[in-house]
DNA sequence: CGAGAATAACGCACTGACTGCAAAAATGCG
DNA sequence: CGCATTTTTGCAGTCAGTGCGTTATTCTCG
């Protein structure tokens, strides 16, 4: 990786971590990009070479979450997707470790706003795309069809919840965040065998 | 009702068939409030005391949805939650009766764009609040536990599917929108008995 | 009907996100 | 070092949305 590319990523940083503590402290909508460029060290023009919007400063690392758990649900061969998805969030967890200060303060400025809120969950709903068409392939159905689309849109959901509701303590350890993960998974799991049997007989209720 | 309401009434008709119109034909992005106002023949200005924003524009019949929702459920005595939801939406898609020009136009503008699909589900997800709240009585737990909270998401999201995919007709006939909704309500019913189940047995897998 | 109060429409000036473009600066390479 | 490439920046502009004061309209009450 050379100087360029380097740099390029400490000045990435530099704008996140300005963005996030200003946020944090006077409040999403009370800080400008001038405000961030400032605290960067750049100028206002550029903020906008490294990230698209306001709000995507504070979703950096989604893409990399989509890609990921897109390449896993493509190689997970012919295990369940669900079970695939689990794997995907426990590895994710994992790989975040403890919580830092940056990534906290994030989260509540997050919880704290309600458009951030719906970015958040604009993005989440890209997940679905992947989701449905892996069910797709295993039901035999297509991915605009029904089952799979409902399937992935109550995942995608499902997902969503686990973030504690705000005003809730981050969880501690990783066996504390993995245990609401069972609920939602029970849960998604009834309800693909309900439609699989709707699937097979119609008639039932 | 005075001359005062009932103008106002045929104002914000007014724009809301200039605005559908406009983004129709032009598409959404590249349609200003200044082009909407001038066609529905108001001040720009104007624009704003009518409709909070541009989106919403599209979708001002929401909080008469919201408020019928939130009745409904107060109002259902010992009746399943879902039960109600269901009865609800049958209720919505028969006063709707047959979808209008400005309907088609209006499901076709916010389907072409993802920005506006965004904030459909942001509206969406206002239900949440009310099904997690009734389904939060109906169990016993709090409305802020995960169990409420992702059956309301889960109920959410599979509401937010009854609409066909992108591309699809729209469905003709009552009988043929109600078909999916069984699908939705089956899924649903079978998540939340796992729920329960896991309640009473939290050993269960 | 004719004040005068209440409400709606409007114009104006402003903020702030975001974009296109072209000049200037920094960087990498031979 | 000098040249090509990439990055940064400034500038001017668009558009959504807001605050505020003014004008026009409608309602009410005598």
């Amino acid at each position: 990786m050379g100087l360029r590319e380097r740099k390029k990523e400490k000045t990435a940083r530099a704008i996140e971590e300005a963005a996030v503590r200003l946020f944090a402290e006077r409040g999403y909508d009370a800080t400008t990009i001038a405000d961030i460029a400032e605290a960067a060290e750049i100028a206002p023009r550029t903020f906008f070479s490294y990230f698209p919007s306001k709000e995507s400063v504070l979703f950096s690392d989604f893409d990399a979450k989509f890609r990921s758990l897109a390449d896993r649900l493509a190689a997970r061969g012919d295990a369940d997707v669900l079970d695939a998805v689990r794997a995907w969030i426990t590895e994710m967890l994992d790989a975040e470790g403890v919580p830092d200060q940056l990534m906290i303060a994030r989260h509540q400025v997050i919880d704290d706003n309600e458009e951030l809120l719906a970015f958040e969950r604009q993005l989440t709903t890209r997940f679905e795309g992947v989701i449905a068409e892996a069910v797709a392939v295993e039901t035999g159905l297509e991915p605009q069809d029904l089952h799979p689309r409902l399937i992935a849109a109550a995942t995608a959901a499902g997902l969503g919840v686990l973030r504690p509701a705000p005003g809730t303590p981050e969880p501690a350890g990783l066996a504390e965040a993995l245990e609401p993960l069972d609920d939602v998974l029970a849960f998604l799991r009834a309800g693909v065998l309900a439609l699989d049997r709707r699937r097979q007989d119609p008639s039932r209720t």
